[in-house]
DNA sequence: TGAATAGTGTCTTTCAGACAATATTGA
DNA sequence: TCAATATTGTCTGAAAGACACTATTCA
């Protein structure tokens, strides 16, 4: 074991990119770091994140997570694994590994909090998706990946539902499916869609509304909003030909 | 910054799942550990890995190929990040920060070796998606997600290719699938789907067989491995409903 | 009653899945 | 010619996609 003097020590964080659909745009929470002279990002926006605390932390998902309560004040419905990212120049100091997290929030869930470190939050929206601004660290690269993670996932669950609140309608979740993917989609296919993946189940009640008929409220059935959603593909569900 | 000498120092290690078609089955490489005293895993058997090393490896993914290649005598053709393990009990002398990642590769192209710290190195059939023995650490977890992520990357894109050699042909590709799907599938719906999909390229050769007709060669167009292999799902190519 | 939106009916096109027919090779 | 496998043709049913129609609500 030869320790070489000069070799930085490793250190573990999470970085997490948080979002959530305002005024029928998909939007991320962008932190802006505090102005320090031995900061190389000092004062740039960045993706909220932290180091790993051995005390508090047994796997990093609970670094994220309780990053992302630091900052947002709630607990994400949903909250996944995206990618590691470790690279020698990502630090002067420290050889980091930073593995990257995504969470789906309800807006009307969250309390922005600039965190540890940082002077102030706020949501940004997803345009064309990506985000225009240069981030810290390698934060631009986390968010186009995790921008597109989300997109992808959307075409087989129906996981954008934790960005409405445990309750939604069909169309709520629709339009939200809409400016996730950036087109329209056909109601009919996207209701009947619904109904043969059989993950929603009916609360009896239906949303407030004004001038029109009221939308029946829906909510996943368990473990549903990562079930398959659109399952066609190479293998059916019904499929005669097994194998032994 | 309140240091407590109780404190484990972070370490960052690769492990990896290593799979090649043998035999008419999937199969996955395991490496035998070396018999330690101070080794509480001493002569498990266990994925091939190692720790990142700062003078070697920039990334964390060439920690993965460096172990790889030592075990293997090869370079892999697909070498993909799995999933971040991290957790305090996995090792008692250091925070063991483990980046798993999947490899597959053509089983000619390999020469085994045993690598440091081990005694063995041996493929292992996968049977109903997982292996039977006993792991060191965490492996079983990580060799169950490595099987599904195949088998789920199996259902919309060609990777399959690179378990065969640089070139194949399209009844061979056929059977890697059904190996690792467990399923027979329509050869004329295969077919149809790869040239739809537009990822294979003759070479304008055929393969040498005995008494009967010979299929023809392909390889993957440049970057098609990872294309959309069956495109249909919610949001189409085809789709006219683009929003401005 | 009319505007607005929810939800359903139905038609067409595409494609998965099954199977048949033809093509090529070596014995 | 025959056995074996590759490759292509064709039919059927299910689902995608488009669009029209009915239902409900409030002004």
């Amino acid at each position: 074991m030869s320790k070489n003097k000069s070799q930085k020590e490793y250190r573990l964080a999470a970085d997490i990119a948080i979002f959530t659909v305002k005024d029928q745009a998909l939007h991320i929470l962008l932190v802006k770091r505090a102005e320090r002279d031995d900061d190389p990002f000092s004062g740039m926006w960045a993706l909220p994140g932290g180091f790993h605390r051995m005390e508090l932390d047994d796997d990093i998902k609970d670094t994220a997570i309780r990053v992302l309560k630091a900052e947002t004040g709630a607990d994400a419905p949903y909250v996944e694994q995206l990618y590691t990212f470790s690279n020698k120049k990502r630090d002067p100091r420290f050889y980091v590994t930073s593995v990257g997290h995504f969470a789906l929030m309800p807006y009307q869930s969250v309390r922005l909090n600039a965190g540890h470190g940082t002077t102030e939050a706020k949501w940004v929206p997803v345009r064309n998706n990506t985000v225009k601004r240069k981030l810290a660290f390698d934060h631009n690269i986390i968010v186009d990946m995790a921008i597109e993670r989300v997109r992808s996932k959307l075409q087989y669950t129906a996981i954008a539902g934790h960005l409405l609140g445990e309750e939604f309608t069909r169309p709520q979740l629709l339009e939200v499916y809409e400016i996730i993917l950036g087109c329209k989609l056909d109601k009919t296919h996207f209701n009947r869609s619904l109904v043969r993946a059989d993950v929603l189940e009916s609360t009896g009640r239906k949303e407030e509304s004004k001038g029109h008929k009221r939308a029946e409220l829906f909510r996943f059935k368990d473990g549903a909003d990562t079930a398959l959603f659109f399952p066609r593909g190479l293998v059916r569900a019904s499929s005669k030909k097994d194998e032994g």
